[in-house]
DNA sequence: CCTTGACTTAGAGTCGACTCAAAGATGTAG
DNA sequence: CTACATCTTTGAGTCGACTCTAAGTCAAGG
């Protein structure tokens, strides 16, 4: 079975990216997915391309990329060849925030190891500041 | 110079902690900080306790831990003594949140990666999908 | 033919987390 | 003694990101 040609309807587009169809008409909506192809009945109809582009934004949202940055990175994608220069800077920049979110969880997670060792403590009848 | 006894006006308390007076004031509204002391003429005074508990709350918050779980963690530590359990709980818990957290941002900062390496190969005049 | 179910749109509603505004009290400096 | 800066409260407004509703289209099954 070819499944290059396979279209999907919102329903299983939803599915597949762990969105709801509401989320993922709102997205088209606000112009942060290129409109998808429309069946004979006006029916949405989501090819696989489709599918790992909302794939991908998905992720970008997940690490806190507000709607309006990866709304321009599409907007680039629809520009064309020409814009690559521009969105590969997009992805660097968002690299850096990835990174040093990493970086801050990893300090908050030293300070939760911390808090937790001092319960330790308590509970072995030894006095900590608990704040 | 004494620093334990040095309390702070709202405006110096929203310095140190990086939070609006704003916030400060909602925070403790909503009941999410326990009701911190008081000049003779009614203004609040932030003790270096109260400070650092603003500041881990913030971490917390800055993890993704909702307000109210937060909320919940703070009736706990007024409620005293016998609920140290519980609050051992709610930080292990909040900690497996920010290792899977980790995780997942690892698992994207390498998927931006591959993607970054897509552009400097588009830009050796290479054909790559882009999406 | 009629109902059912999956879709369509545009607009309204919700939610979490602030953020601001209005009206008033108090303390200090000129 | 008055101006002003800084605080107080309560309630309203904002913002981002959904989430839902209403009204309508259309195809297939009974």
């Amino acid at each position: 079975m070819d499944t290059s040609q396979v279209q999907l309807t919102i329903q299983e587009a939803a599915e597949v990216t762990d969105l709801s169809v509401h989320t993922l008409r709102y997205y088209e909506r606000i112009g942060l997915l290129l409109p998808v192809g429309r069946a004979a009945n006006g029916h949405r109809r989501y090819s696989q391309q489709d599918i790992s582009l909302i794939k991908s934004l998905n992720k970008w949202r997940q690490t806190g990329m507000p709607l309006v940055d990866i709304q321009r990175y599409v907007r680039l994608l629809q520009a064309g060849e020409s814009t690559t220069a521009e969105r590969r800077a997009i992805l660097e920049a968002h690299r850096e925030t990835v990174v040093s979110q990493i970086e801050e969880l990893q300090a908050t997670l030293q300070l939760i190891d911390y808090k937790i060792q001092n319960y330790t403590d308590i509970e072995k009848q030894q006095e900590k500041v608990l704040v």
